[in-house]
DNA sequence: ACATTACATACCGATATGGGAATGTGTCAA
DNA sequence: TTGACACATTCCCATATCGGTATGTAATGT
């Protein structure tokens, strides 16, 4: 064995940075691939095969029109994600909470020492 | 150039299913690497480089407890990640709705079918 | 028909990655 | 002190992945 695939999942597909920018770009609505090509500053091959990947995992659909095709985002394809996170969510605000009294401490030890 | 290094940042350490799993379980609380072992039935070694990974992007602290060293999930790391994909929420929400509002049409279409 | 445009795919090379096995390091127990 | 235990690190290997370049393919324009 070695590497597992990664690719092949939603997690490993948002992972990778440009294609993070390129669902930034498409949430906007839906564009060909040249324009993504020029917002990017990335070689076109390498757009169309990050765009293979986010295909594979269900994260864009394509629609054929004439030469050019576009591309747009499917949200829905990403709450496997926001679940996944969402559910550390109660444990950060715990944290931050933690922080604010913390904080209130010593707040108030300073305006004790003031007195 | 070639791959970029993708252990570096949150999204990646996350796109791998075993450190999710390991995140998991200590989102529950403290655990010690020998219990994350026998939990996941990973070899220790496997375990110790997920939960190095982990270390290096903050999502994991560790605490020297004698002989054993306890691991703790550093919840708020993983906030640009729900960050990002809230950012996407509203529009799978859009889709939702559309979805609704179709299923809806179609079952008044089956009522006045039926009449 | 031919050139051009818009994309997709194939191929190549460099490198990062994860698993396995072995080894190193520090701590506790007898 | 010696051995056992808990964990980290190192080394090796197979493979996935990304970027770059070249090529394939379909649609449009002349």
């Amino acid at each position: 064995m070695a590497r597992a695939a990664t690719t092949a999942d939603v997690f490993n597909a948002v992972a990778e940075s440009r294609r993070r920018e390129i669902l930034d770009l498409l949430a906007v609505g839906e564009r060909p691939v040249q324009e993504l090509v020029d917002a990017l500053g990335v070689a076109q091959p390498q757009v169309s095969k990050h765009l293979r990947v986010l295909r594979d995992v269900g994260l864009v659909d394509v629609r054929d029109a004439g030469r050019r095709r576009l591309y747009r985002v499917n949200a829905p394809a990403l709450k496997p994600v926001h679940d996944w996170v969402k559910s550390f969510e109660r444990l950060w605000e715990q944290r931050f909470e933690q922080l604010d009294a913390v904080l209130d401490e010593l707040k108030q030890e300073d305006r004790d020492a003031q007195q």
